[in-house]
DNA sequence: CCGCTGATAATCT
DNA sequence: GATTATCAGCGGA
């Protein structure tokens, strides 16, 4: 398939930052990603196939989306040169649809609109609906990057094992990222 | 700015 | 019964 995706995991997270996503039009520019695999522990793919984490172990550039603590939904791109692959997609800069957002979030701050990976699909629509569904297929539309941009890396977010892994990336220019990141971060890869 | 807490459901022990 | 790849609202520093 895509070369995009024929790469370790940790890579296509990094690539993927500054790719635009879109569903039914809306969305924008992916400015935070994480990286996952089948033999990372902190992986939803590490204790094998589940009915949950099927798309993980399908085609990669297809959706993965899952529930987090009952009450959001969470995206992932599948892809990786390792098995059961994906990319946790953490936070989108809002360029399009950003007046139908606002009316799905109930706040109007753009900085705000999807910054998390349970926010942003709050704001572009993403439910567990469209697990497993082709990202080069409407409703979804993903874009390559124009530039490749300055690129902050640290440690993943919100788990409780191989918490030391450098797997998380952020574009450096962006505003609209889910948190800060380390400030000695060293391109480290 | 930071930390705490409740909400809520699939999955696992 | 406990844990979870989260978020919003609140109160205190």
């Amino acid at each position: 398939m895509s070369a995009l995706f024929d790469r370790p995991v940790v890579e296509v997270a990094r690539a993927l930052v500054g790719c635009r996503l879109f569903v039914d039009g809306i969305g924008g520019m992916i400015v935070e990603t994480e990286a996952y695999h089948a033999g990372d522990p902190a992986s939803h793919s590490f204790v094998g196939p589940r009915p949950r984490t099927a798309a993980m172990f399908g085609p990669p550039g297809h959706a993965y989306v899952y529930r987090s603590y009952g009450l959001h939904w969470c995206m992932n791109i599948v892809g990786g040169a390792e098995t059961a692959a994906a990319v946790l997609l953490r936070a989108i800069a809002p360029t399009d649809g950003i007046e139908t957002m606002i009316a799905r979030r109930g706040l109007s701050d753009p900085r705000l609109l999807c910054a998390g990976p349970g926010r942003l699909c709050t704001a572009l629509g993403i439910t567990g609906a469209m697990d497993g569904l082709p990202l080069d297929v409407a409703p979804f539309a993903l874009l390559p990057r124009e530039a490749e941009p300055d690129i902050l890396v640290g440690p993943r977010i919100g788990i409780s094992k191989a918490v030391d892994e450098p797997w998380r990336f952020g574009m450096k220019a962006s505003r609209f990222l889910s948190r800060g990141f380390p400030s000695n971060n060293k391109a480290a890869l």
